[in-house]
DNA sequence: GCATCATCTTA
DNA sequence: GTAAGATGATGCG
C-alpha cells in the first residue's frame, strides 16, 4: 500500500456549502443487505483520541527527550485494542485538518470558542500520523472537511458497499449516524453506543439526533439551538411530533416559552440544522480498496520497531515479537470468529460455537475469552492445574466484601491472555447469559486448585478475593502462604511496598503508572451515581472485556513487580514475610468480628438523644431564637455576632472559627452548651447509631475493613466501620467501649505496646538519657521532667510531667517551637527555651532529627526498622511551608512506620502461638492487639501473646532474616475484662 | 447527587 | 507538630 497521507489534497471548496437537501441519511438508510458475520468496517475519530488522551493521560508521559507521549500512547492504545478486538479487514483513521470547513464559512461563532492547541499536543501529531500509517491502516485528512463528515461518508458508503460499521469516537454528534449495521464505541471508556443506546441516553432515535441538536444547541460547537428548550424539552417535542418539520406545522398546539421561541427562530433552524448535521456525500477522492488494511505484518514493521524506539515504548516494541500483537497480521476472517463473542451486540445472529478455539493455543491469538461451555472450562482448568501460578479475580455484585456475590471470574496464566468464566449475569434481554455455566459446578472444579498451596495465585488486593470466595466454602488466603515458591503475590501490596507514597495502589493507578495504560473503568461498564448497576446486570460481552482486562493488567504488573522485586531483596521479604502474612491474619479478623451489645448501645443512643434536646432547648433560650447547633456558620455568627462575644476568629474561608481550642476559652453558658452537644451528638451519629447500623443482624457482631496499601507510613487504616478512632479520652466516650464485648464463656484481652514509638525514638538516636530512662523502666515522661528541670523523678509535678509529655510527643511529630506553644498554651519564646533545655539534655535525639532531614534529602527516603523505605518527594519543594512539612513528616516516617512494622510482626507471632480453639484476634489499633478468649485461659493465653509481642525483633524477624538489635525492651501491657473499657 | 469544609474521634 | 476516617452542613450543578 501507498502512503495514504497522499490525500491531504483539497477536493471541495470550503467556501461551497454542501447540498443538504440531496445529503443521504445514513440512519434511516437500507440495511437489509449488509453481511454482518464479516468483521465490520472500522472508522476512527482520531482527533477526539488525540484531544481526550491528550488531556486525560498524564503529562508525566514522556521519552527521554522530553516528549510527552501521552496522546500518542493513548491513541495507539485505543488502534490495538480495536484492532485485537474486531480484525478488521477494513479501516480508516480520519484527522481533522487545521484549515477552516464550510462550517467556518457559514458561521463565525462556529467553534469559535477553542483555545489554540498546545503545543505539547501538537508535536506528538507527525508521531501519530506515522504511527497509524506504520499499522498499515489508512489515514484520512482532507482540507476543508472535519474528520466527522469523513466518517459520515465513508459510513455511508461501507454500509451501501454491505458493511457492517464501528464508528470508533467519543463525540455524541455522531449519534446520528447509528442505524442497526452502524455502532459507536469508545475505545477510551469502552462504552458502546447502539440504537438502543442513544434511546436509553437522550430518549430519542438516532435518526432524530440531527434535530435534537438543532433544537437544543450546542455550544462547544456553536451552534444556539432555539431558546428555552433544552435536553428534556427537545426530547418530548419529538417524541410527540417525529421531527421539527412537524412541531412547526403544529406549533399553534405547543404551549409556554418553547412554542413561542420556536415560532420567533423559525428563521434559524435550517441554518442550525445544517451546522448540525455530518455531510454524508464528501467528494473524497480516495480508492476504495485503499481502505484495506495492509495484512502484510513485515510491510512496516521497521518503521514501528523505529517509532517505538525513538518514543521508549518498550512493551510495545516487545509486543512486536508476541503472536498477539494486532501488527502480526491477525486480520483473518477466521480469526475474527474465533473472538466473536465480543461482537455479539452489532452480530446477534451469530450464535454459533464461539469458545471452541481456546483448547488449539497456536491458532489462538485473540487475547481474551469467554468461557461459556464445558469444554472449553475444561481446557481452562487443565492449564490452571498445569501452572506454577496464574492471576485469579472474582466479579461481584458489591465493592464491600460482606455482600458481594460471585459474578464471575477470570484468569490470566500469561500477560496479554485473559479467560472470563461469567456465572451469574443476569441482564433482561442477554442471549449469552442463558449459556453460562453453572456456578456452583464451576467452583467445586476450582477449590482443589484454588486451594492448593503449591499452585501460586497472583491478583489485586487479594483479601477481598479470598473474602468472597470464603463465602463459597473456598479457602483461597490461606493457601497463598503456605506455597514454599515465591510466585504468590497481590499486585497491590507488592506496589505499597515499593512505594508507599504513591497514594493510591488501585488498579486503575496501576495500570497508568506502571503501564501507561488506561484501563476500563467500573464505571464505564456499570455507569455511575445513582444509576449503577450491579455487575451481574452488566452485559456478558462488555463484562468479559472488563474481567479479562483485569487479569490481564493484573499479570503485566505481576511481571513488572516480580522483576523490581528480584532486584531489591528486602522489598522482596517486606511482601512475602510481612505484608502478605498480615494480609492473611487481617481476612480472618475481618471475617470474625467483634461482638457488641446492642440493646446497650441503643439505650445510650436514647440517653444522648435525651440530652442534646435538653441542651437544645436551653441554647435557644439562651439565644433567644431557634438556630443549628450543629452548624458551625451558623454558631459562629449567633455567638460573636449577635450575642457580641469577643475573640472571634475566621478561617480561611471567611466563616467564624468555633473549634474546641477557641471555644475552651470562652467564658458563656452557650459556649459550655455548645461543647456539650457537639459531644453528644458527636458520640451518638458517629458510634452508637452508626455501630447498631452497621452490625450484622443475626451475629451482632461488627466487621470492620483494614486498608493495607493506604497510608503513607506503612500504618493500617479501617473503614466502614472505622474501629480505631473509638473513644476513650472522656468517661461519657468510654461508655461506648463498654459496648464492645466477648461472647459467653469468654473475655476481651487487649495488648498494647508501651510507648513503641518513644521507644523507637531511643533506638533510632541512641540517645543515651533517653535509652538509659527505658532501660531503668521509669516513668518516660516524668523522666523527661526531671532530667530537663535538673530534679528528682519523684518531685515532678503533675503540670510539669504533662509538659514534659507534651514535649515527647512533640518530637514524635518533628515538633516546632510553633506547635508546641500552641499545644502547651505558652509563648513561642517560652516553648523555644524548653525545646533548648531539652535538645541540651538529649542531644542524641537532636542529632537524629538533624540526621533524618539530612537523609531525606540526600537520599529521597527515609527507612524504618525493617528497611522499609518510605519516599519524602516534598523535601525539596520550593514552598518553604510544603517543605518544612516534608521535613516533620520524614521525621515522624521511620518512628510511626517502624511502629507499624513491628505490630505487623506481632501479628504474626501472635497468630502462631495463639490456640485456635480458645481465642481470636479481633482488631488492631496501631499500637494494640484485641482479642477475645476463653474466660478461664485468660491468664495462659495473655502470657503468650506478651511473650510473643515482646520478643517479636529477637523471634520472628530474625527468623525471617531481619537482624534488629534493639536498645531498648519492648514493653507490652495487657488486660482483660467483660468489655473492651475494663480491658484497657 | 457530589464535593468540600469544619469538626471531632483515635494512635 | 505525625498518621488516619466519619459526620453534618453547605454550596455547586
Amino acid at each position: 500500500m501507498t502512503d495514504n497521507d497522499h490525500n491531504s489534497h483539497s477536493p471541495i471548496n470550503p467556501n461551497t456549502l454542501p447540498n443538504f437537501a440531496c445529503m443521504p441519511n445514513v440512519a434511516t438508510m437500507d440495511t437489509s443487505h449488509v453481511d454482518k458475520e464479516q468483521p465490520p468496517f472500522i472508522l476512527v475519530d482520531g482527533s477526539y483520541y488525540l484531544f481526550r488522551t491528550y488531556h486525560a493521560l498524564p503529562k508525566t508521559m514522556q521519552n527521554s527527550q522530553g516528549l510527552i507521549t501521552n496522546a500518542i500512547r493513548g491513541t495507539l492504545n485505543a488502534l490495538l485494542k480495536l484492532m485485537r478486538r474486531y480484525h478488521p479487514t477494513h479501516m480508516a483513521v480520519c484527522f481533522d485538518t487545521k484549515s477552516p470547513t464550510f462550517r467556518h464559512a457559514m458561521s463565525e461563532e462556529y467553534k469559535a470558542n477553542r483555545p489554540k492547541m498546545d503545543v505539547e499536543l501538537a508535536e506528538q501529531i507527525p508521531y501519530i500520523h506515522r504511527l497509524v500509517a506504520a499499522l498499515g491502516i489508512p489515514l484520512l485528512r482532507i482540507e476543508g472537511a472535519e474528520a466527522d463528515d469523513i466518517i459520515g461518508t465513508l459510513a455511508y458508503r461501507a454500509v451501501a458497499e454491505g458493511h457492517h460499521v464501528v464508528i470508533s469516537t467519543g463525540d455524541k454528534d455522531m449519534m446520528q449516524l447509528i442505524n442497526d449495521c452502524v455502532i459507536l464505541e469508545d475505545s477510551f471508556t469502552g462504552k458502546i453506543t447502539d440504537g438502543a443506546g442513544v434511546v436509553e441516553k437522550f430518549g430519542i432515535e438516532p435518526h432524530q439526533m440531527i434535530d435534537f441538536l438543532t433544537l437544543m444547541g450546542d455550544s462547544s460547537d456553536g451552534i444556539k439551538g432555539v431558546p428555552g428548550i433544552g435536553k428534556k424539552t427537545a426530547k418530548d417535542l419529538l417524541n410527540k411530533y417525529g421531527n421539527i418539520e412537524a412541531m412547526l406545522a403544529n406549533v399553534a398546539d405547543i404551549k409556554g416559552r418553547a412554542g413561542k421561541n420556536l415560532v420567533e427562530y423559525a428563521d434559524d433552524i435550517p441554518f442550525n440544522a445544517q451546522l448540525a448535521t455530518i455531510v454524508t456525500d464528501l467528494e473524497i477522492g480516495q480508492d476504495w480498496t485503499d481502505l484495506k488494511i495492509n495484512t502484510d505484518p513485515c510491510a512496516h514493521i521497521d518503521e514501528l520497531r523505529a517509532l517505538y524506539t525513538e518514543l521508549e515504548f518498550r512493551n510495545e516494541l516487545a509486543s512486536l515479537d508476541h503472536p498477539n500483537h494486532p501488527a502480526n497480521g491477525s486480520q483473518s476472517v477466521a480469526h475474527a470468529q474465533a473472538d466473536s463473542e465480543s461482537q455479539a451486540q452489532i452480530a446477534k445472529s451469530l450464535q454459533s460455537s464461539t469458545t471452541d478455539n481456546i483448547t488449539d493455543s497456536k491458532s489462538r491469538d485473540s487475547a481474551w475469552h469467554t468461557i461459556l461451555d464445558a469444554p472449553a472450562f475444561d481446557s481452562l482448568v487443565k492449564r490452571l492445574e498445569a501452572a506454577p501460578h496464574f492471576v485469579i479475580d472474582t466479579e461481584t455484585t458489591s465493592v464491600y466484601w460482606r455482600q458481594a456475590e460471585i459474578v464471575g471470574l477470570s484468569f490470566a496464566l500469561q500477560a496479554h491472555e485473559a479467560y472470563y468464566v461469567p456465572l451469574t449475569h443476569r441482564l433482561e434481554g442477554d442471549e449469552l447469559s442463558a449459556k453460562q455455566l453453572d456456578r456452583d459446578t464451576v467452583l467445586a472444579r476450582l477449590k482443589p486448585i484454588l486451594e492448593n498451596p503449591n499452585i501460586g495465585k497472583i491478583g489485586q488486593h487479594l483479601k477481598y478475593d479470598a473474602h468472597v470466595l470464603s463465602h463459597y466454602d473456598i479457602d483461597l488466603i490461606g493457601a497463598i502462604h503456605a506455597s514454599p515458591n515465591n510466585w504468590a503475590m497481590d499486585t497491590m501490596l507488592a506496589s505499597y511496598v515499593i512505594n508507599a507514597a504513591i497514594t493510591r495502589h488501585g488498579m486503575d493507578d496501576l495500570a497508568r503508572h506502571y503501564l501507561q495504560t488506561q484501563t476500563i473503568s467500573f464505571e464505564d461498564v456499570a455507569g455511575k451515581g445513582a444509576k449503577q448497576v450491579t455487575f451481574d446486570q452488566v452485559a456478558i460481552d462488555i463484562a468479559s472485556d472488563y474481567a479479562c482486562e483485569d487479569a490481564d493488567i493484573t499479570y503485566q504488573l505481576f511481571d513488572i513487580f516480580h522483576k523490581k522485586l528480584s532486584d531489591d531483596e528486602n522489598n522482596a521479604k517486606l511482601l512475602h514475610e510481612l505484608e502478605i502474612p498480615t494480609a492473611e491474619i487481617l481476612c480472618q479478623m475481618e471475617a470474625n468480628g467483634i461482638l457488641i451489645k446492642r440493646s446497650f448501645l441503643n439505650e445510650l443512643s436514647e440517653r444522648f438523644d435525651e440530652e442534646i434536646i435538653a441542651l437544645e432547648k436551653r441554647a435557644y433560650e439562651i439565644a433567644g431564637e431557634e438556630f443549628n447547633l450543629g452548624s458551625p456558620k451558623q454558631l459562629g455568627e449567633m455567638l460573636f455576632d449577635k450575642l457580641g462575644i469577643p475573640g472571634g476568629k475566621k478561617t480561611k474561608s471567611g466563616q467564624y472559627s468555633t473549634g474546641e481550642a477557641i471555644l475552651s476559652k470562652i467564658d458563656h453558658p452557650l459556649v459550655e452548651i455548645v461543647l456539650e452537644y457537639r459531644g453528644l451528638s458527636k458520640l451518638k451519629s458517629t458510634y452508637t447509631d452508626a455501630l447498631a447500623n452497621v452490625a450484622d443482624a443475626k451475629s451482632d457482631r461488627v466487621h470492620t475493613s483494614y486498608h493495607q496499601a493506604l497510608t503513607s507510613t506503612g500504618r493500617l487504616s479501617s473503614t466502614d466501620p472505622n474501629l480505631q478512632n473509638i473513644p476513650i479520652r472522656t468517661a461519657t466516650g468510654r461508655l461506648i467501649r463498654q459496648a464492645f464485648i466477648a461472647p459467653a464463656g469468654r473475655v476481651i484481652l487487649a495488648a498494647d505496646y508501651s510507648q513503641i514509638e518513644l521507644r523507637l525514638m531511643a533506638h533510632f538516636s541512641g540517645d543515651k538519657n533517653l535509652t538509659q530512662a527505658f532501660n531503668e523502666g521509669l516513668d518516660i515522661h516524668a523522666a523527661t521532667a526531671a532530667e530537663v528541670l535538673g530534679k528528682e523523678v519523684a518531685e515532678v509535678t503533675a503540670t510539669e510531667r504533662r509538659n514534659a509529655k507534651a514535649i515527647n510527643f512533640g518530637l514524635l511529630y518533628g515538633m516546632s517551637a510553633f506547635g508546641l506553644a500552641k499545644q502547651l498554651q505558652m509563648s513561642r519564646g517560652e516553648a523555644q527555651e524548653y525545646i533548648d533545655m531539652y535538645f541540651e539534655r538529649y542531644p542524641g535525639v537532636k542529632d537524629y532529627m538533624i540526621n533524618t532531614r539530612a537523609s531525606a534529602y540526600e537520599q529521597g527516603y527515609v527507612e524504618t526498622i525493617l528497611g522499609r523505605k518510605l519516599y519524602t518527594p516534598d523535601i525539596t519543594h520550593s514552598n518553604r511551608m510544603v517543605k518544612q512539612g516534608a521535613e516533620r513528616a520524614a521525621i515522624n516516617a521511620p518512628l510511626q512506620g517502624s511502629a507499624a512494622d513491628i505490630i505487623k510482626l506481632a501479628m504474626i507471632a501472635v497468630d502462631k502461638v495463639l490456640p485456635k480453639d480458645q481465642g481470636k484476634m479481633l482488631l488492631q489499633v496501631h499500637d494494640e492487639l484485641v482479642f477475645e478468649v476463653d474466660s478461664d485461659k485468660v491468664d495462659e493465653i495473655s502470657q503468650l501473646i506478651t511473650d510473643a509481642m515482646q520478643d517479636v525483633l529477637t523471634t520472628t524477624a530474625a527468623e525471617k532474616g531481619w537482624q534488629v538489635d534493639f536498645a531498648v525492651p519492648l514493653l507490652v501491657e495487657t488486660d482483660s475484662g467483660a468489655n473492651w473499657d475494663e480491658a484497657h
